[in-house]
DNA sequence: CTGTATCCTTCTTGATACTG
DNA sequence: CAGTATCAAGAAGGATACAG
């Protein structure tokens, strides 16, 4: 009875998504951008070069992975191993977080592919009974 | 060696986001959009009204608010229940499909809310590294 | 209360070209 | 190979007004 709030089951966190100026909001959108969590779940498989991972996350363009790469190493989730070769080879890999986030980003990921035939289902239905 | 992609540890599911043209995508990107996520991770807790759902999800406003409960209705993760009263009651509350998905992304959150301290180290070292 | 419709601004994205 | 810079198009989002 000392909370006015009474919705989370760990109300003393100090950070909560729900709050918009909260920084977490930031982050969890940084990881589940559409870019983002493609990449996430490419390389919980293992470290990628930056074409490597332009190939696997099929449509990003160079500037979108680009972009994407820097909010995710910014955040402590992606490193970024450059080895100072000719021609020029850099490694990315997650970071300990970062592997604990792309955990449960495939679960959700794998979890939303294993339901697509309900949610295909869902769309016929929910789009005949508009027509 | 029947396969080329030797990338998926289950290569036999119908639907990969990986490839651009999968509707899994689609579907990923209404659950894990800015808005999309977080209405899913509120109606978690329970149904809850339009008006409701606005206040919790901090920030939203009343036309994306809307335009997030069609989407995520017609994937058959939402339902809505309107009833004929005056003023009108809309009840929303997850489907099956909805909870467990639901499930999976509040863990996301709740690894992303609990590990900020760590995040947030990683952008001001990122941050002092380029000033 | 529960939305829809419209306008208008901002942010995102893709294409292209170029550098080390 | 691994990016950065620039620009134009489009999508997304917010504010406001209005309807049932």
């Amino acid at each position: 009875m000392s909370d006015t709030q009474e919705h989370r089951e760990e109300p003393d966190l100090p950070y909560d998504v729900f709050a918009k100026a909260c920084p977490s909001r930031c982050t969890l959108e940084n990881v589940t951008g559409r870019w983002g969590a493609l990449t996430l779940g490419a390389l919980h498989e293992g470290s990628l070069r930056f074409n490597e991972l332009r190939r696997r996350v099929d449509g990003v363009s160079e500037k979108m992975l680009s972009q994407t790469l820097h909010a995710l190493e910014r955040d402590g989730l992606v490193h970024r191993e450059a080895q100072p070769t000719n021609p020029p080879r850099v490694d990315y890999e997650l970071t300990p977080v970062g592997r604990e986030v792309a955990a449960r980003l495939l679960e959700l990921i794998h979890c939303v592919e294993g339901r697509m035939d309900d949610v295909l289902a869902a769309r016929t239905a929910y789009d005949a009974h508009r027509a």
